[in-house]
DNA sequence: GTGAGTGTACGATCGGCATCGAACATGTCA
DNA sequence: TGACATGTTCGATGCCGATCGTACACTCAC
């Protein structure tokens, strides 16, 4: 573990999926965009998707928002470079301690 | 499959777990009071249990509408002996939609 | 430095859901 | 028939979360 080089990423606090709420979780996942945001990650390498990078129905702020609750509740993590916030999928960790959960989600249709 | 022998019976309506959304089980299951309804009832027979005997922090009317909900989410279904509404949980059907899901909401600890 | 791009924080609004009491419907039993 | 028990329906209320616009913070390139 290195010093973050930026402010922003010093600020930036993660939740272990191992210490998650099942009720937090639903909560995360009973929102439609959130949904879409865990599947269109799911689909690409880690860390290759910036926040803004994605075509939500939501303003700005909203979308922020949705991330802060999705990384709140351990389904993803994300780094600073430059002046973008790129995210990654907590495949494993999540489906260690949720099993199956994830794949449910990701499988959905649409 | 004989006919309903009570009135209210012929009006029971129950949904299919196959048909079933993940949004909507998702929402059916977010709510805490639904989930310990589900824990209950899987910890004893099929059918053993009638609605009025759930220890639930609710009143009468709202605990009336989660039983709804869950009917409605393919989660258990429900006959009526007597005067009374009798439950079950449906495990595999819901298991074959939704791998995994129940598993752990029963498991979920409280 | 200035400017543009990206993302967050803040305050306000809005809609939907959980909740309730009361009335109603149904069923049982005396 | 009456009294009682079980469960639903109805209308109203209150709260929480999704949503937004705006302002702000940060980073980079020039």
């Amino acid at each position: 573990m290195t010093e973050p080089a930026t402010r922003r990423a010093r600020n930036l606090v993660h939740t272990d999926p191992a210490e998650v709420s099942l009720q937090d979780v639903l909560d995360a996942l009973a929102d439609p965009v959130r949904r879409s945001i865990l599947r269109e990650l799911s689909a690409e390498p880690d860390f290759s998707r910036a926040c803004g990078t994605f075509d939500l129905p939501v303003s700005k702020a909203t979308a922020s928002h949705h991330f802060a609750v999705l990384r709140a509740a351990g389904l993803l993590e994300q780094v600073d470079r430059g002046s973008r916030r790129f995210n990654r999928l907590r495949r494993a960790e999540f489906d260690a301690r949720f099993p199956g959960l994830l794949a449910l989600v990701l499988a959905e249709a649409r």
